[in-house]
DNA sequence: CGAATTATGTTGTTAAAACAACAAAGGATC
DNA sequence: GATCCTTTGTTGTTTTAACAACATAATTCG
């Protein structure tokens, strides 16, 4: 996914490393507001100009942050290249809701403005998912079937929704349960459409 | 001692320690020999041809290497701004111990190539350190005394030779032991020389 | 031994990072 | 509100690293 073919120059790759680690280390330290380019540049040993060349600001670092420990996060823990399963579907949901609670604890909550900069990365990048999991499954019958994008939209928000129940609830709960019964729900949905005739649940 | 003081490009700086800290990396998993250049720049992504620009060859880097870490090690045990006196000669000899004792341990010691690239440097960079503690202690007297030069290089020589008798023995004897000791041969030969009248014992 | 592969150094060109200097926006302080 | 100071973005120039290509040791292997 945005896997770009074209071989980058190492000294970019290293510069994007070390701006993306630097960055992570002091949002541990401190609050996102508080952190200046300098502080990055200078834990990156990097020029600040140099900083510009590869990311507009502050915010787009954080957009391009999330995106990638997120993506990174849920690789380690669904395979994104199989079809479309309720088994998958499961450890989708169940991957959403380690990754939102760790945030909620890694990083101080006391950012409030970050909150919809996560969420719309994370919703989007579970609409890819989802989209290219669903897609195959189009059948002929086009005009009965809700479209794939909108069943991925209303998937990707109804998982972010659980993952930030999950993340919002802590150790009270338990991730699995609260996927099988978000599953139930789902599958309610799912399966009146003539699409998911064919997945079952394991 | 050598402190550059003008101030070097960033990317030089960050280039170096790259290759540097690679280069240590290696050390611990394989023999010196069986260490490409290209293994070295990999590890560092940096480019092959790099290297080049800041070490003639895998030789140099070592030299280098030993010259760093020696200093490093010494500069963490002893006061080299301090003046000569016998108890920072007994911290200095218990330093070189120590160092030697570590490489002999940290690296393989099947690379017989490599004792006289260590020999060279460690004594090189002990004369320095002792030259610059026994020169204020010149008299007028000059050509009554034996010159600092040669103090410094037989105090070196003799230095050297203690760090690698600790090194061999091992955990068998006791560093401070053999310091002092060694402390007893020295002040012997110190203190005929009119020179160090003023250097006394704790 | 001889061929094939691999490692070493070198060179000229291209792309990226460093640097310095600037204008402008934002915050703090009086 | 005026002032000072910090941070932000931008730009043009210089320096360094990447790259590709080459010739030449040095190794490996049949």
């Amino acid at each position: 996914m945005a896997d770009n073919g074209k071989k980058l120059d190492p000294r970019i790759l290293r510069t994007r490393k070390l701006i993306e680690s630097s960055f992570l280390e002091l949002l541990e330290e401190e609050d996102f507001q508080s952190i200046t380019i300098q502080d990055i540049t200078d834990r990156a040993t990097i020029n600040r100009s140099t900083f510009y060349a590869h990311f507009d600001d502050k915010y787009m670092l954080f957009d391009h942050i999330i995106r990638q420990t997120f993506m990174q996060s849920i690789k380690s823990k669904v395979l994104l290249s199989a079809e479309f399963s309720m088994n998958n579907l499961r450890s989708l949901i169940i991957a959403v809701c380690d990754y939102l609670t760790r945030l909620n604890w890694q990083y101080r909550p006391t950012d409030l403005q970050l909150k919809p900069v996560i969420e719309t990365q994370v919703q989007s990048q579970l609409y890819k998912i989802l989209f290219n999991w669903i897609k195959p499954l189009e059948t002929d019958f086009e005009n009965l079937n809700p479209s794939s994008e909108l069943t991925a939209s209303m998937l990707s928000w109804s998982i972010y929704g659980i993952g930030l129940q999950c993340s919002q609830l802590g150790e009270l709960i338990s991730v699995e349960e609260v996927a099988d019964q978000a599953l139930d729900l789902l599958s309610g949905t799912l399966f009146s459409s003539p699409s998911f005739e064919s997945v079952e649940m394991a």
